[in-house]
DNA sequence: CCTACATCCTCTAGCGACTAGAGGTGCAAG
DNA sequence: CTTGCACCTCTAGTCGCTAGAGGATGTAGG
């Protein structure tokens, strides 16, 4: 079994070198056995468990709601209620996410095409800014 | 000359009262002037700025670039290039974000959908966050 | 064996944009 | 006059890293 070094669990991972340690420190991951020279040394199973959190994180789940899946991940034999509820969550959150990001994407179009590229105070950009009220959405 | 309270203010424009003396604190806000009793009396125009910062930060606005469109506002014979610019780049950024959500959203959905709420050995949630190769998309 | 250099180690501090809490003061109503 | 809320300052905490200091280890070439 050859020693997989912490530069290495990073490349294979995909996870940079300071948030392997990170993870380490907050519990994510076990810490790891070491070399004579006090140096981290992985198993493939790490490499798994990094390359998973790496994805959920992409995925814009939280760090607790990943400590979650993996203790789940962990045991096979329990009931998946929980992954499945953290994942619907998290699809609310992204759903409610896009709504937003598309009513202030109008709003921010119509700044930009109003902006005559002229003075300040013909301008749409601070215009809209300055008075809520000519937004095309009006709360949140 | 009415004297408007920290409370007050932080009710009319919508920003939270320790956010009101945070953003006094980094100047975005000029410090306004005390009563007798050493509390901040603000003008309406206070309130205004606040309104006007309120819904940059709402339309996710880092507040270096709302420092920016404050001082175009301060001048308004200025041209506005730079506020025109800053809308633009934010209006990139929205799509972009909103472009990898979608993706997101559809990745989440495979897993919720494909989830039998039985036990975790079976259940999509889990096993697409430890294989990456499932995605339904491939790269960020 | 020596040297150069990359990689590793620990530790602390910093980022953005707040938020929470401690411990104290001001002010208006009853 | 007392109750009670709103205000004050200050420090520290949040999240998920990231950067840097200052030193040790591991490896390849000469």
């Amino acid at each position: 079994m050859k020693k997989i070094t912490i530069g290495e669990a990073a490349r294979r991972s995909g996870v940079k070198v300071p948030t392997v340690r990170y993870y380490e420190s907050i519990g994510l991951l076990a810490a790891p056995s070491r070399s004579e020279g006090n140096q981290r040394s992985f198993e493939p199973a790490d490499i798994n468990r990094l390359t998973f959190i790496r994805h959920a994180r992409e995925l814009g789940f939280e760090i607790e709601a990943i400590r979650t899946l993996l203790t789940l991940q962990d045991d096979p034999h329990q009931s998946c209620a929980s992954a499945d509820a953290i994942a619907k969550a998290r699809l609310v959150e992204v759903e409610q996410r896009i709504r937003s990001l598309m009513a202030l994407k109008a709003e921010l179009e119509t700044m930009v095409e109003g902006c005559g590229h002229g003075r300040v105070d013909q301008c749409r950009v601070i215009e809209v800014l300055a008075d809520h009220g000519q937004c095309t959405h009006s709360h949140h």
